[in-house]
DNA sequence: CTAGACGGTATACTTTATCG
DNA sequence: CGATAAAGTATACCGTCTAG
């Protein structure tokens, strides 16, 4: 067996990344499990017992996460034994009762000590290594249910996701308690480095909208992003991911032949790193469709795609 | 106060590798 | 050989922190 060679984590190592895939799959063999929005964290325990912590680029960020490797040094599960397990370090949102994203960005950065209402969790979903013996191989339905037993009375700040079997009723609830997706995995699979495998597919949602396209920032020469407004003129972010070569010359032409402006639309607040960029603004706005994960708190999209241009516009 | 860096996420484009 | 796949590069964005 694999019983010889406890592997040690390093900067070759890639951890194993879901797919993207546009539905959940279907049949008996998959397991489904919410995506938690986070941080994916890597915990390694050495035979003495020191604990260190890896991001998905393996680069070591244990002391950003001081808390997680106090909880993990203190299970008594996990006494004496070299393990290394896979998960993400979330942070839940008190109001919305979900991870959020911008939390945990802001405590990686804190060195201060952690608020009560909102400590960081380590959600697990992964052990690639147990008392020395490499797992990897063994079926990830086997490997989730060995997180269970460990963990079954932990502390609240190392939790198991749960894997559910039926990946329709998941969807449902994820979609009203507005979480980030759905990640789904092939019971029988093992653990494979990065994305050489089919077996590992997160599907996300995400938010649908219309909004106005009221100009665009020139970069090099090249349209870089569309400024969005919306329906009541008040500006909501920029769109670059999702714009191709096609949408950038109807575009230019729909400049060219509505006409633009040198000054934004009458009083439009825009932040003030935008001052500097050079905008050209359409005379007439523009509705486009575009996909986003959610809201910022400051009221703009966050990672905001192009879905859709107008075709009418076309002359 | 501003500019840039960072760490995190993502996609698009370009180059390289591989295969029939 | 050409076509496709993989890999690498470049750029986008958010929210903070740091330097000037």
């Amino acid at each position: 067996m694999s019983r010889l060679s406890p592997f040690q984590l390093g900067p070759a190592f890639a951890p194993m990344a879901p797919i993207s895939a546009e539905i959940i799959p279907q049949g008996e063999e998959w397991l489904h499990q919410l995506k938690w929005d986070g941080i994916r964290l890597l915990a390694e325990a050495s035979d003495s017992g020191a604990v260190e912590l890896y991001t998905r680029k393996m680069e070591k960020r244990t002391s950003a996460f001081e808390s997680i490797q106090r909880a993990l040094f203190a299970c008594p599960a996990l006494q004496g034994s070299h393990y290394v397990l896979d998960g993400e370090a979330i942070v839940m949102d008190p109001v919305l009762n979900r991870p959020s994203f911008p939390l945990i960005l802001k405590r990686q950065r804190t060195t201060r000590a952690l608020t009560e209402r909102a400590p960081v969790l380590y959600v697990i979903f992964d052990i690639l290594q147990w008392r020395g013996q490499d797992l990897r191989q063994l079926p990830y339905e086997a490997r989730h249910q060995l997180l269970l037993d460990i963990f079954q009375d932990c502390t609240a700040e190392l939790l198991v996701t749960d894997a559910f079997q039926d990946g329709e009723a998941l969807w449902t609830w994820v979609e009203a308690n507005e979480w980030e997706g759905v990640v789904s995995k092939r019971r029988q699979s093992c653990y494979l480095e990065d994305k050489q495998h089919r077996d590992w597919y997160k599907i996300k949602k995400s938010l649908q909208l219309r909004a106005l396209a009221a100009g665009y920032i020139v970069r090099d020469g090249r349209i870089a992003s569309l400024m969005l407004l919306q329906q009541d003129g008040i500006y909501i972010g920029r769109v670059s991911i999702g714009m191709k070569e096609q949408h950038r010359e109807l575009l230019s032409s729909w400049a060219a032949k509505g006409g633009t402006n040198e000054q934004p639309p009458q009083s439009l607040l825009l932040p003030s790193e935008l001052n500097k960029e050079n905008i050209v603004w359409f005379k007439q706005p523009i509705p486009v469709e575009v996909s986003a994960l959610e809201w910022t708190a400051a009221g703009v999209l966050r990672h905001p795609k192009l879905v859709a241009l107008p075709v009418g516009s076309n002359a």
